[in-house]
DNA sequence: GTTCGGTGTCATGGA
DNA sequence: AGTCCATGACACCGA
């Protein structure tokens, strides 16, 4: 798969688009890395000090671009957190866009602005070549190039040398006789250096004193802007492209003035569709993330190639200003309705970059394959994917507390709240974005610093590092810090009873939203699910051990510990809570599987004692069995002794009135029962009871 | 809505 | 006296 080749890279400027990616819907509010991938098709370095404008009133900038080998100058525009650029004393001052954005009177455009210098690869001194080129490609669009080919034409004289400096621009445009229409509009001959209708339209949506002192000085500075600008492109032709750079801010005050040369996209539409082959070589879809469609996907359109871009796009090209020249006024009028309504602005953008019908003639589908892409990218995979109850309670948690909305998100997913203690989560918001810049967000999750080592952030609480010269803003917490730090203890469990009802009722009543709470709680527990109360607390009060360490340590060690750093009572309180906590929640496990195992056993005993007891039980029956077959044989042997026994007289001897009976030395008496022993007499009597009831 | 098991925590007593 | 441990009691959560 080719990609489009920078065929303007390597000569001087020619066109200045200014395009405004409404990069608003991106995930700005909650994601603080501001690291957009957003590949942008324009050379580098030119984007250097735009700005990106959040929704908390900040600016970020593009960095550094990172160009890709063999693209000529097309590279991956980065964002810089406006904190970065606090620090960074070379920062550039306050940009157009903004100033111009605030001069509009609104305060809130997440916008970003790419300025593209396009320059075309002529050779060196040789910009009336590439003017003829470009002003070919404006003579060739159908009637729709407008203002955007100002200064261009003029650079070829005529506009209608277009065919004939074509042919002899490398970009071959043979194509562009049968493409070109016959005529170029009457706005391409009055393009001289004049700020064209449509640019005054786009550029005048509101008439700021700015603005119009501008124009004024556009009108003095037309002649030398024009000479200055055919010095500048042979000065930049022969220049390296970062060296470009130097000239921006210029360029940016001639375009202000309305001197600079600008092009339509639909003249780049033109141009780059009617050489597509050569525009699609020599870069390999390796050097650049791979993108679904290429810019031919886009220039093959139908759609694409028939919208009359002359009306939004013709001069100073922007979404933003095309949204506020749409029928949507509230846009520009009502920021506050804005702010509060990012649903509507991730529509209104996903509106914009997928259909073609809100923005007619501004194509960016076409023309920006791949910010078309990072934003379709951006605003389906990131953004419909949000919850967007997650926007509506940060912005309302933000209005509430006059937090910025960005720490409301943190605050929202700091699940801390619930300690009986307090906390200090608003200076982890701050420390948060601190770390971001950094792109260090699991580092920054308490906000120390972002040198630990992953070492020392295995298992200390919250990543911090323990030595005690880093310790020392631990204590410069304040009150109000720990106010924070309540907002939610309402809406999650809490499971300590030692703080005073008055600071949890003030904390809630100040930040109560009925109905959100549960909805708050489930993002809490989805959160920081994995720690403990006292690891959040702990974390939040930046205690600089672990609470393994402080349930685990020994006490010498533990008291040597805290002695060794200096810590706050409120800490040292912490500690020792955690530490007795933990102990007693082990102890309590402990003592809960011993009853168990108690329980276990005792079971166990029961089950045997009652397997025993039936096991008696049958050898019980089993004697009371044999017991009574003897007792039956003995009856069998008494009789048959008796049946056989003879007196005196030869008679047969009464079982009724003799018995008998063993005497001491074993042998066998007959003795009448009259003269029986009392108790072999009773048994006696029971014996021949029984046997006569048997009988 | 109620029940029940699991869990954390506190209070208390003994070692 | 301080600490640890064991345990009953209570509250909360989730199934």
């Amino acid at each position: 798969m080719k990609y489009l080749k920078p065929w303007w890279s390597d000569g001087g400027s020619l066109f200045h688009l200014t395009i405004l990616l409404s990069l608003a819907e991106l995930r700005l509010d909650l994601d603080l890395d501001l690291d957009l991938d957003l590949y942008l098709l324009f050379p580098p370095r030119t984007l250097l000090g735009d700005e990106l404008l959040l929704r908390n009133g900040q600016t970020s900038h593009i960095s550094a671009l990172s160009p890709f080998p063999a693209s000529g100058g097309w590279g991956r525009a980065e964002l810089l957190h406006p904190k970065c650029w606090e620090r960074d004393p070379a920062a550039p001052p306050e940009g157009r866009l903004l100033r111009e954005v605030r001069a509009l009177g609104v305060p809130f455009i997440p916008s970003i602005r790419v300025d593209a210098w396009l320059v075309h690869s002529v050779a060196a001194g040789d910009a009336d070549g590439a003017h003829a080129l470009l002003g070919a490609a404006a003579a060739s669009s159908a009637g729709g190039v407008g203002a955007g080919v100002e200064g261009v034409s003029q650079a070829a004289p005529g506009g209608g040398g277009g065919p004939r400096a074509v042919q002899s621009s490398p970009l071959a445009a043979g194509e562009e006789e049968e493409k070109a229409p016959a005529e170029p509009t009457a706005q391409v001959s009055d393009a001289d250096g004049h700020a064209s209708e449509e640019n005054e339209v786009l550029r005048g949506v509101s008439h700021s004193p700015q603005h119009e002192e501008n124009e004024q000085r556009s009108s003095t500075q037309k002649e030398k802007s024009l000479q200055q600008k055919n010095e500048d492109e042979n000065k930049v032709a022969d220049k390296p492209a970062w060296e470009a750079e130097k000239t921006t801010e210029s360029r940016s005050e001639r375009y202000q003035n309305g001197t600079d040369a600008f092009f339509s996209l639909e003249d780049l539409f033109q141009l780059l569709s009617s050489q597509p082959e050569n525009l699609l070589e020599g870069v390999s879809l390796g050097d650049i993330a791979p993108l679904p469609r290429s810019i031919n996907d886009g220039m093959n359109s139908p759609t694409h190639y028939n919208v009359n871009f002359s009306e939004a796009v013709s001069h100073d090209v922007s979404l933003h200003e095309a949204m506020l020249r749409c029928s949507d006024n509230t846009f520009r009028r009502d920021p506050v309705a804005r702010t509060l309504q990012p649903q509507e602005q991730i529509l209104q953008l996903s509106s914009i970059t997928n259909t073609e019908q809100t923005l007619p003639g501004t194509n960016l589908t076409g023309f920006l394959p791949f910010v078309d892409n990072q934003m379709r990218n951006l605003s389906q995979d990131h953004l419909y994917d949000l919850d967007i109850n997650i926007l509506d309670e940060t912005n309302l948690m933000s209005l509430a507390t006059g937090f910025d909305p960005m720490e409301v998100s943190w605050l929202l997913e700091e699940p801390g709240y619930d300690s009986g203690l307090s906390l200090d989560s608003s200076n982890n918001s701050t420390s948060v974005i601190k770390s971001n810049s950094s792109h260090s967000i699991c580092e920054g999750a308490t906000g120390s610093s972002s040198d630990l080592s992953h070492h020392d952030l295995e298992g200390a609480v919250g990543g911090y590092c323990p030595e005690p010269s880093k310790l020392c803003y631990i204590n410069d917490k304040s009150d109000s810090h720990f106010h924070g730090d309540l907002v939610f203890q309402h809406v999650s469990h809490n499971h300590t009873y030692h703080l005073e009802p008055s600071a949890l009722e003030s904390t809630s009543e100040s930040l109560s939203m009925p109905g959100k709470s549960q909805k708050i709680s489930r993002y809490l527990n989805d959160t920081d699910r994995n720690l403990s109360r006292d690891e959040r607390r702990a974390k939040a009060l930046h205690i600089p051990f672990s609470v393994d360490e402080i349930i685990r340590m020994p006490v010498d060690s533990f008291n040597s510990m805290l002695s060794r750093h200096y810590l706050t009572d409120l800490q040292v309180s912490l500690i020792r809570d955690i530490r007795r906590r933990g102990k007693n929640k082990v102890a309590a496990q402990n003592c809960r599987k011993r009853k168990l195992d108690v329980i276990l056993n005792l079971e166990d005993d029961v089950c045997s004692l009652q397997a025993k007891k039936e096991t008696l039980k049958r050898e019980q029956s089993q004697c009371h069995k044999a017991i009574n077959i003897m007792k039956q044989k003995l009856h069998h042997l008494y009789r048959d002794v008796f049946s056989r026994l003879r007196d005196d007289q030869g008679r047969p001897v009464s079982p009724n009135q003799y018995a008998l009976q063993c005497t001491h030395d074993g042998s066998v008496v007959i003795v009448p029962k009259e003269l029986m022993i009392p108790g072999q007499k009773k048994e006696n009597q029971k014996g021949k009871r029984k046997n006569e009831r048997k009988n």
